[in-house]
Formats: C-alpha cells, structure tokens, sequence
RNA sequence: GGCGGGAUAGCUCAGUUGGUAGAGCAGAGGCCUGAAAAGCCUUGUGUCCCCAGUUCAAGUCUGGGUCCUGCCA
C-alpha cells in the first residue's frame, strides 16, 4: 500500500453549495497537496463575469493554478460534455499532480465522475429543424418513447435535447444510453461542505449585498456596453439576470436586488437536493477548521500521497 | 374632523346571486445522461380583525367596536 495501486489518476472533489466557502478550503488544499485547482463551475468558466460569479480574486488565482476560469467568451455556450473534455485533457497532462476539483456545478462532477453517454453532437440543422416542431413532447413521444415515458410534458429543456439529438443522429437520444461511457476512470476523493440552511441563506444575502458594494453594476454596464445581450449564454446567471429590469427601467434596483437574493437561495436548495443522492467521501460542516480532518483521512486512506 | 377604501395562509391578494375558502410568491420535499447558476414535479386547516344580530346556513348581509390606509380639511 505504498503507491497508488494502478495509474489511475487521484483526484480530490470539493462540492457544496453556493457562498458556502468552497473556495477557501480548495486554496488550503491545493497548497497542502502541492496541487492545483480545476473549477467545476459553470458559470466561472467564462470571462468578463468576475464579481456576480464570486471568481477567486486574482491573489488567490496567482497563489494556486487554476484552471477552467474564464476561458470562455459569455457568448458562448457551454456543456458538461465540453467540461469533462477539458478537465481530463488537463488532468492528464498535469499528472501526477493532483487536481482539486471545486465547484457548484454538480452534474459536471458527476458527468466526470462517471462519465456521460456518447451521444452526437447536435447539428445546427436540427435546431433551424426543431424551429418548426409545433407540438414537441407528441413528437418525442412518437420519435423516442422511452426518453418521453420518463419525461414530464412540461420539461421543455429535456424535450427540446431529446428531439435536437434526433433531428440530428437519426436515432432516439435514450438509445444512446446503452453504449459505451466514456469514463476516464480517476481514483476520487470526494468531499462535501456544508452549512446550516438558515445560516447559509444569510451568507448568500450578505454575499449579494457585497457584490452589489463591489461595484457588480458596473461589471453588468460594461458587458452591455461591450455588446453583449442579456439573450446571451454567460448572462443567464443568477445575479446578473435579474438586474435586466432594473437596466431597462423597468423595476428598481432593490426589487431586482431581493430577485437576486431570491434565486440564489433557490439555487442552493436545489444544488442540497442533488447533493443529497451524491455518494461523497467525507461530509464537512463550514466554518470549522476542515483541513487538518482531510488531510488526515488521506493520510489514512491514500498514504502514498505522503 | 369630513368623505371613501381595506382588514382572508409567512407575504401579495382572489372569493362569483349567503352553503364553513383559493391562487401567485416564500418555505419544505423531490427529479435530473452535453443549457445544470438551466429545466421540471409534488406540497396550503387558516381565530376569513372582534362582538352582537338576521338566517336552516355568513368570509359573504345588518349594527356596533378596533386597527390600517387614500383624498379633503
């Protein structure tokens, strides 16, 4: 038990929910493990969305590397799949360093976890096609039933995807679900932080008060004035989105400001939710001093990281 | 002080010609195979402000209180 077993890369996962302070504990650890960070996140992904996306401050990005931050245009879409290439693509040309992957997106650690269908590309045929479908759920049901029979007729994204995957491949998106995964198969230790509800509420209040203080109207002005739509990827965030009336003077910034507020809260329950079924490694309560109790369980666990 | 409007779920409010009440939001729980900070589902017994009256029956009508609120003074 001197060594790790197989070249199986090891990886630490640090997930929990939004503000709950996944970011400070990630810099501890990497700078402990000698390794760097891989943002499993969303929306930090992409550039010019630096204050609502609570992005690290650039300290923190020069004290550790990271990797997965704004690289993307906001115009530009994003998907678990492009996530998954990315993160492994870089964790094998770092290894043996050892990645942490932090972040909010749960289903972007769960896709790179245990890896996602392969399942084509969709063309943009399909969408001018798509354009066109009058009734959609009816057709999903006549063109992929089992995708339907485990869909509800109201969930208009999942329908959209399925009938996309089919316009596209000529085949229904479940009989995908069969074939092979690609699973780049990492020996993970994963880890959840979490905090009381009401205190985490709080935490996020304050957060969107901060941001707003930080000057996260102007970073918003600029995008706009830089051209960017509010139709566009990147700025279907929560904390920008909501601020689109107030712009277009529709709403005081105070009523989008508790929007914000309120979303975020949403949010976080809905990540409590997921992370509810995730198997995880280690579970941590916030605000208590968590690195000496991971690096002892690795200690245990994977001596050979010592 | 005068003339109005209102008092119903944590919040904002609906409630038809009287038959013991319902939406949105919040809260809670859940789903999730390339938009996941997205998309979606489930979940509402509360002194209908108080007292008295009419009535088989009052959130709903009548009278009297109390407290908000708008305009005029």
């Amino acid at each position: 038990m001197s060594q790790n077993k197989s070249s199986t890369p090891f990886v630490v996962v640090l997930q929990g929910p939004t503000a709950v302070g996944k970011s400070d504990l990630a810099l501890e650890l990497a700078a402990s493990l000698g390794g760097y960070i891989i943002s499993a996140d969303s929306r930090q992904i992409y550039s010019q969305l630096e204050i609502g996306t609570a992005k690290p401050k650039p300290e923190e990005l020069k004290a550790v590397e990271h990797f997965l931050i704004g690289e993307l245009d906001p115009k530009q879409a994003f998907s678990a799949g492009e996530f998954v290439r990315r993160a492994q693509q870089i964790i094998s040309k770092r290894s043996p360093q050892i990645p942490i992957i932090v972040g909010g997106t749960g289903f972007y650690c769960k896709a790179l976890l245990d890896g996602l269908s392969n399942i084509p590309a969709v063309s943009d045929a399909a969408r001018r096609e798509l354009a066109l479908v009058k009734n959609r759920y009816a057709k999903l049901q006549e063109v992929d039933p089992v995708l339907a029979e485990k869909l509800h007729p109201n969930d208009s994204a999942r329908i959209e995807r399925g009938l996309l995957v089919y316009l596209s491949s000529g085949k229904p998106l479940s009989s995908f679900w069969q074939q092979e995964q690609a699973v780049g198969s990492y020996d993970a230790f994963s880890v959840l932080l979490l905090r009381e509800r009401q205190e985490l509420y709080e935490r996020i209040n304050l957060r969107l008060d901060k941001m707003i203080a930080d000057g996260l109207l102007q970073e918003i002005q600029e995008l706009l004035a830089s051209g960017y739509e509010w139709s566009d990827p990147g700025l279907n965030t929560v904390g920008y989105k909501e601020f689109q009336p107030f712009f277009q003077k529709e709403k005081s910034l105070t009523e989008c400001l508790e929007k914000a507020k309120q979303d975020s809260r949403n949010f976080a329950k809905r990540q409590l939710t997921w992370y509810r079924k995730i198997k995880f490694d280690l579970t941590l309560s916030a605000g208590s001093d968590n690195l000496p109790t991971i690096l002892s369980r690795l200690q245990i666990e994977r001596p050979w990281l010592f």
